[in-house]
DNA sequence: CAACTTATGTGACTCAGGTCATTCAGGCCC
DNA sequence: GGGCCTGAATGACCTGAGTCACATAAGTTG
């Protein structure tokens, strides 16, 4: 446990690494589980140690919108957030592939910030990335349309996935940015038309000279 | 200037403010003043200590977008993120009434953040803060049209002047909104048909039920 | 008050993108 | 093979919102 932990955060102190084997619970969960909904309260703190998890925000009326990815080594921003005045959740947060993560309660997180400088620098870190990616995504829903927000989020999948081989239907593309599974179509088949990709049922391939591109 | 940074900053302990005080430099501002603008290199953390200051992102081609105000007693949370890799900033700030900020050093930011646990909290406050403002944005251009987000950021105005008045011209709120003057100037003619606000060149007053509605 | 400058009002047109209806294709099970 | 289900393709249509062109109004200055 300990191994693993030093392996997926290099970047914190060993002996808070114990600390976080002996309070922390690890979490198993599968594809599609969703670890956090909107409005939930918020107990602990979730480090993902493997897989990948897709943290997104929900509307009143059924629309869902992709935030961002976590990763292992990735902690949850929000989570730590809300720990400052144990709130309820303002997303929600599914994993895509079956994951691990490490619940750590969050009373603990105030006397740590104090005590482990390098814990201190990765919930900051964090929050920083966190923060650069909401930026990201701010700026693509408000100056980028629809098609080029496409094809950053198909370059973003593919990143994420470690490959260039995407495996979603169009209407899980369609449901991430907030748009029908129609209009996903029509450009997507423009974009195989151009030679950036081709498709298949339930799996797209990004060529390489557009995975690559940016 | 003790007794000011103790009366904006309560939540801060008193060594700090004293510290503060000592390396801090006050910078007055005007109106329309750019105090940071995208790409800049980043050196120094900025507090508000009077006066409002607005956050927007830019995009290549000229459009621009609100992302949120600072008001005395907060600090740019941008600021102090990029900070923390000492970069360059993703966004702009501009004054938007006369200000005072409070500049201070940012290789100081480490060191404080394991000294004083009130700098600690204020830090992480902020981040808090600032990164649910942000997740409300992404809310508004994800999932509202654009008169939802027009009476959203009409309270929002007035919340932030303090004020039923606000002292801006279409093209202003049509800017912030990454709109255009017309569509602005449209939807705002039929708010006032609605009876929700009055308009005057430069000025929309807000109706009490439509202010105090949310 | 005449000349200007800046803010606002309005109609006509365009277009991206959402919705609806229908057809087609791939995979799967009996 | 014949149903059956889910995913994909496609055309018709509609609407919100951006753009262009121009008309007005409201201040400002000399």
């Amino acid at each position: 446990m300990i191994e693993l932990l030093k392996q997926r955060f290099p970047m914190l102190e060993l002996s808070l690494l114990e600390e976080l084997a002996e309070v922390g619970k690890i979490r198993h969960v599968q594809a599609g589980d969703e670890l956090i909904q909107t409005g939930q309260y918020i107990r602990s703190t979730v480090l993902v140690i493997s897989g990948s998890i897709k943290v997104f925000r929900e509307s009143e009326d059924g629309g869902e919108f992709l935030v961002y990815y976590l990763r292992p080594g990735n902690a949850c921003a929000v989570s730590m957030i809300c720990a400052m005045k144990s709130d309820t959740s303002e997303v929600s947060a599914m994993a895509i592939e079956d994951s691990e993560v490490l619940l750590v309660p969050l009373e603990l997180m105030d006397s740590w910030m104090m005590r482990f400088s390098s814990w201190n620098r990765f919930v900051l870190g964090n929050y920083r990335e966190r923060f650069e990616e909401l930026l990201q995504v701010v700026d693509q829903i408000a100056f980028r349309s629809l098609d080029e927000r496409l094809e950053f989020h198909l370059r973003r999948l593919a990143k994420n996935g470690g490959s260039q081989t995407i495996q979603a239907s169009h209407q899980d593309i369609a449901n991430d940015l907030n748009s029908s599974r129609e209009v996903i179509s029509r450009l997507l088949k423009k974009m195989e038309q151009k030679g950036l990709l081709s498709l298949q049922r339930n799996q797209i391939i990004l060529k390489e000279h557009f995975a690559k591109h940016d």
